[in-house]
Formats: structure tokens, sequence, C-alpha cells
DNA sequence: AGTCTAGTAAATGTCTGACATTTCCACAAG
DNA sequence: CTTGTGGAAATGTCAGACATTTACTAGACT
């Protein structure tokens, strides 16, 4: 894998870091890949080697890559990812063409999850958790008729899966919503609802947020469950 | 707050990195206090100032510090840190003395999720996480005679929880148990075992070993609940 | 007096070139 | 076959100058 592919940037070190860490989170390099000098990197994008280093310092940092001196720059494998970096959130953001990997990787956490997620939010959501997970479920609701609004859509349904995470009342629990809103942002991209498919949906968002309401957990377990299948539909991993 | 009272360091960035930041994470400054000069750090640790900055860039990619050009760089409050971030995981490692509020968070985490996860070990784990599992719990068993040998003990049933997390062969949940690591040990250092809840939190280890030997799910996880409930009691946080 | 506007000091951010250190490889000596 | 020695190539480090941002101060004007 070389540079050529990757688009031109503008700015300082950050926009770089981003760019060559959305490639690497797409699969463009395997792991054990030696990857580009920072001299060949610099002289790529036109930006200093102290940009350059600064980039790969992040990169680093988040267990994408691996540097010592005199042998170079190798891509790690992906276990050896800080998937839970929030830099990694911070790139992953917007990102659609994530490794497919990736994808059953963190659909399979969600599933394991955000069940009890949801039961404990049964037991401790308080008014404003409730609030909050209802204008979610409605700005979902009143951005179900047009494709247009695909977007805003996608942003209430996170609205909704943070504010399931929020409800909680648990900190480590709160930290792992904010740091999943991209993935999950990523895997509702993938799974285009048709609009029918997109009333089941709905319908299955809703029961969650009833038996949060009614503080039935068990109920709130179950219908988290049955909203990632949902999900799991749509993206194709079952059907 | 001054440098002074800060030990000498040895060596390069990275140590001067784990000195502050433990020594933020010890509450030496406030939050919105202004954090020392770059070229006062460097004149007294005699570093360069390069050695400084890379120190500090950690520090601010973990959210313990917040720095602005001209204005100079300020401490941020406890609620931003990044808990998540593998480099603050490496920095609790060996600090006994966390907020009370944090343990009990971590706590109910844990309690939420380690049945989830040695669920997932049950259906998951391949012949190489049993072994780990069971070296982990041999470990465990032959270190329980003494009390001289508490510490080795102690890394033993980190290394236990941690097999359990890895064998879910989920890259989240691995990830996660990676930076529980020194939670749990600071868990555990709080729990001082008698020898005889000694024994009950071996037996109860065993289960869930066997459990996952055994691919019982559901075994698999109330086993996990009940050292998590000995782990409780002998916190103090239940009788 | 109050307010706006240079202007200055101080801090972090950046660039550049040179040098240090580590690693790998080739090649020759023993 | 082993060993060692040298060089090439990559990252790591240093030092200095300069850029940029921010806060503060001192006047000038209304």
């Amino acid at each position: 894998m070389t540079l050529d592919t990757l688009p031109s940037h503008q700015g300082g070190a950050e926009q770089l870091a981003r760019l060559l860490a959305q490639a690497l989170l797409a699969g463009h390099w395997q792991p054990g890949d030696v990857f580009p000098r920072e001299l060949d990197i610099g002289k790529h994008f036109a930006v200093s080697r102290n940009q350059v280093r600064n980039a790969l310092t992040s990169l680093t940092a988040a267990g994408l890559l691996e540097r010592t001196a005199g042998r170079g720059t190798r891509v790690r494998e992906m276990g050896d990812w800080h998937l839970l970096d929030p830099l990694m959130s911070e790139w992953m953001t917007g990102l659609v063409n994530l490794d497919p990997q990736l994808v059953r990787a963190i659909y399979a956490f969600r599933f394991s999850a955000e069940p009890v997620v949801a039961g404990l939010a049964a037991q401790a959501a308080q008014a404003e958790d409730i609030e909050r997970l209802e204008s979610a479920f409605a700005g979902m609701e009143s951005s179900a008729g047009s494709v247009k609004a695909r977007a805003e859509h996608a942003e209430y349904d996170v609205a909704f899966h943070d504010a399931t995470y929020r409800a909680s009342h648990n900190l480590v629990w709160r930290q792992m919503g904010y740091l999943l809103r991209p993935s999950i942002m990523a895997l509702i991209h993938r799974s285009q609802h048709r609009t029918d498919t997109l009333d089941d949906s709905l319908a299955r968002h809703r029961q969650v947020l009833d038996a949060i309401r009614n503080r039935d957990t068990s109920s709130a377990e179950s219908a988290a469950r049955e909203v990632l299948r949902r999900t799991a539909i749509d993206l194709g991993i079952v059907n």
C-alpha cells in the first residue's frame, strides 16, 4: 500500500493523523506491513517532518503503529489497537468504510453489552434520562418519513443509544457510550433502512423506551436485544 | 503546587510523563490551576524542552491537561479525564489511593459486565484460552499459602480476569479487560483476604474456570457473579 | 471617566538542520 | 561457520530561531 491513493489534506498534524488513521481503519494496510517513512510522508503531503512526527505519535499512542529506531514503522495487528481511545473515536466519526472484521467485533460487543446497559438503565434512570430518551425517540419518529432526512435520523438513533448508556448512571458505561458513538453511527450508516424495516426498527426502539420507563429490567434487556437483532439483519450479518 | 516535592526521575520522556501524571492523579494540583511552564519543568528535571513537550503531549492526550498557546497549561477537572485511555491505565498501576466513588463505579461496572464476558468466554474459549486460565488459577492456588506471596497472588488474580476477557474473543472486551487491569489490581489490594475468605475466593474462581471449560454459558455467568459477590464482601461494599 | 487601540511580554506551537542511536545487511577475516 | 566490522537507513533527540496566540498595560481620543 502506498500513499498515492489517499486524498490530499489541508491543515495541521491533526488532519494528517486523521487521514492516515482512517486509511488504517479501513484496512488499507495489512498488519506487519511497513508504513511509509517520515520523509516520504512529508514529501507526499508537503508538510514538515515535525507535523509527520506529531501525527505518527498519535497513531502510535492509539496502538495503530509500532515504531522502532532503525527498523522503521510497522502496522500493528487489530488486536493491539486501542479501540477505546478517544482518538480512535474521533477518527472513526464519519468513517463509513470500516474494516468488516472490526464492524463484526463492535456489533458483537454491543449485542452482549447493550442489553445489560438497558437493564441497568431501567433500574437507575431518572426523569431527565427518560426525557433524553423520549426526545431522541421523537426525533427518530419525525425524521422517519422522508429519505432525505436519513442523516438526521441517524443522529437521533445515536442519541437514543447514548442516552441509554447515560441512563445506566455508571461512569464507565457512560464513557463507553460516548466512545461507541462513532461506531454506532457507522453501523447505522451501513444498514440502509428501507421504509418497511425502518418501521420495525422504530417499534423495537419504542419497546426499549417503554421498558425503561416502566422500570422493567428484563423487558429492557430483551427489547435491547431485539433492537440489535434488527440491526444485524440490516447489516446483513444474519437474515 | 510546585515541582519541588516530586521525586527526581531518570530516563526519557515516558518516565517524566508518568511522574507528572501520577502527581496529577494524586490530586497535587487543583482543576483550573496553571501547570508549570515547559522551560521551568525542563530546568527542574534537567531535560530538554523536547522531552518536556513529549511528556506534556501525553498528559494532554489523556485529558489531564489543557494547553493553549500564549495562555499556558491548565489542569483539567476530573470529569474530563479519559478514564479508559491506555495511558491512564499505565499510570494508575501501582496507585492504591483511588477515589472511593471511582472504586464503586468500577465495581458496579464489573458486576454487570463480567458475567456477560464469562458467558461469552464459555462459548468462544479455545485451547490456549483455557490454558491461560488454568495457569493463572494454578498460580493463585500456589501462592495462597503464605502471606508474603500476596503481591504474587494479586498478579495471578488479575491475570485470571484478563484471561477471561481475552477468552471472549471479542476485540472490544479484550481491550476493556486490559484497561481494567490496574483497577482490578487496586480492588484486590483493597480487599485484604484473610486465609478463610481466600479459600472461598479460590473456590469461586474455580467454578468460573470449570464452567468455561465445560462450555456452560449460564453457569459461567452465575459463577462470575459469585466471584464478584466475594469481592464486594471483601471490599466492605456489602456483607 | 470610559473605551478603544496599539504595543509589549510571555507562553505554547512550528520549522529547520544537524547529530545520535538503533537496526539491518553485506562482506570479509578468522 | 562464526564472528566482527563497517556502512546505510530509519527513527530519536537536541538546540535555536521564529511564528502565533493570549493577556495585560499604557495611552489617546471621545
